[in-house]
DNA sequence: AATGAATGAGGATTCATTCAT
DNA sequence: GATGAATGAATCCTCATTCAT
């Protein structure tokens, strides 16, 4: 009994799908079939919803920077001064929303994408150009020239720290520690800070 | 014309085309085929001297990784106390033969593998305790009891800045800055160090 | 033109076709593809509607037990007094729809997929399990303790001569002849019985 | 180093590999390198002294065959009368020679491959029309116008002992009795005949 | 809106067979 | 005589995608 207004619910499902199905299983065992299965519908209506499997990759891929993004913006309007800010960007990355085994997972396979999608490209360079600038930003004001290296090294320690949480133990056990990994990235930020 | 001896030949010219192509293109589009096109021979061939598509991804893994650790000790024994042997790990995982965009790539895709390949996770497993104990070595009558904590964070930079290049726009132009790349992992270390 | 509830429909086709073609070739011949075709349908198709080619064979083996139960039942129903009964059991194994050609041929290669296939085996060994008991139930009443060795030979000569039937001439040319087929086993049976 | 008249010996241990290995593997899986491989040699040496697989099967049939028809004359220069001519016939094909499973199964595949190889069918037409022929000669003089039927009789009881003993639980563990087989056709030539 | 039906394209893998050495 | 090298031709199977209902 098809239902008015089905359309985002359906779609929701098959990109929260698509991120559960790539945390479960590496990127190659991903099919259409398996993650309409895992949304509750047939293959043939994600294929409705979304052009084909691509779009729909891309559409998780944008759903969970989406998430990032909202995560981070609504740290910085409580953060004070511009160290407040770069640790709230920090923090916000590896809040439990965004640090979750499947997201991480999922976030892998979105990279891998990147060098072969130019759509994910796309949507990678957005979010490595919000993340830089958002360091910047702070610590613009914190280290003078030295806040681009910095920026630079953070921001690949927290890409290093993914993904190591990404690959711990093959399949998806142990919740990742957000606050150890934002401990591992702070104390990494104040040793870089001018004291 | 069929000559003797044509396995270890054969077998490397695999290794190297898995990497390659994993380079010019995603894992998901490479196949067995393409390997053994650019390696020069029949498929049929590439199963003859590999049991499957499987253990090749694993040959070529072991491949790269036996290159670094060659790489690595040939720096140690140049290296003159704790300090420098850290810097050597360093340097060594960012030298010309490892940080080739290709190999960068084809290491991802690796790491990805260990996700769910059980042999690919020991590989990975055994890397990263190399890794780990290299820099934990050097660093432990340096630091102290930080040791753990700053192998743990140098570690995961040098991971980071590898997955930051392995991802650099896209298909592989420019030959990535090893130089670059050490000179901010170097300073990441000069900052954990005590003075 | 889909229609709604094919599956049925294309499951007996498929199986159907599994049977003449073990007929028409040797089954070291009969491919996904070529059943496929036969049945009027792409190879994917049939792989979409039985896992695979195994399950194909068994589905017809069992198909062909189905049958060959059905038609026993029917004539026992109507036989009267224990050596009807065997007369029946008999009879209805020579009957036109189990005795036809294709049939025997199809049959001969499921004891032979039998030797390794453990599903077939258990196919194989209900049928065996059934011909042997049908027998002695009638045979008991009638010769005893002998009951037992003249089932087996009774068995096996109706074995021995589907087995003759299954490999006359090769191609499928002349229809078996069922009344002489089961005249012979009667006659034995004749001889078996004490007077 | 390659040795003179060794062909034979070649020939002979293929032949022996290709029935050893029909017995253990159904036919399905009985590949010309495995074959090879018992025998002692390269894949390439067996197509070397058989023109192909084909040829090495017909050649194993052919052996089996042979050794069958010497086994029935030795046993038949020692009867005596035609009632012990026909009995000669019947225990010389179910002697140890005969009656070993791995030369029961390879049978079973012979006849099957009688279906659709030309050359099969002619050396099962032989081996069919000696049988026959055989138990004739001994009937005849014992049963006058009813031999042909107890010959049919007879030998497809034969066949289908065989068939029996080809599928016992699959595998081939417990050696077959020959001496019941026989006797059980033994039991029931003595029915056939007039007293 | 939703799905079962259907397939073309492709991919891993196997194997009989040939050839140069 | 003997073999490693090599491949073309299948074969099974999967999957993204389309279409009629």
């Amino acid at each position: 009994m098809p239902k008015l207004g089905m359309e985002p619910i359906r779609r929701l499902a098959l990109v929260k799908a698509t991120i559960d199905e790539l945390g479960a299983r590496g990127s190659r065992d991903v099919t259409v079939a398996r993650i309409a299965a895992r949304a509750g519908m047939s293959s043939a209506l994600a294929h409705h919803y979304f052009g084909g499997k691509d779009d729909m990759f891309l559409a998780a891929m944008r759903h969970t920077l989406r998430i990032y993004g909202a995560e981070v913006r609504g740290a910085l309007v409580m953060a004070d001064g511009p160290r407040a800010r770069v640790e709230a960007v920090i923090r916000a990355g590896f809040g439990p929303a965004n640090f979750r085994p499947e997201v991480v997972a999922a976030g892998l396979n979105f990279w891998l994408l990147a060098r072969t999608n130019p759509g994910a490209a796309r949507l990678l360079a957005v979010y490595q150009g919000r993340l830089r600038s958002n360091l910047l930003h702070g610590l613009r004001p914190l280290a003078g020239v030295q806040a681009d290296a910095i920026a630079e090294r953070i921001g690949a320690l927290i890409d290093g720290i993914y993904l190591r949480q990404g690959l711990r133990h093959g399949p998806l056990e142990t919740r990742p520690d957000g606050g150890q990994a934002s401990a591992h990235v702070l104390a990494a930020l104040q040793r870089e800070l001018p004291r």
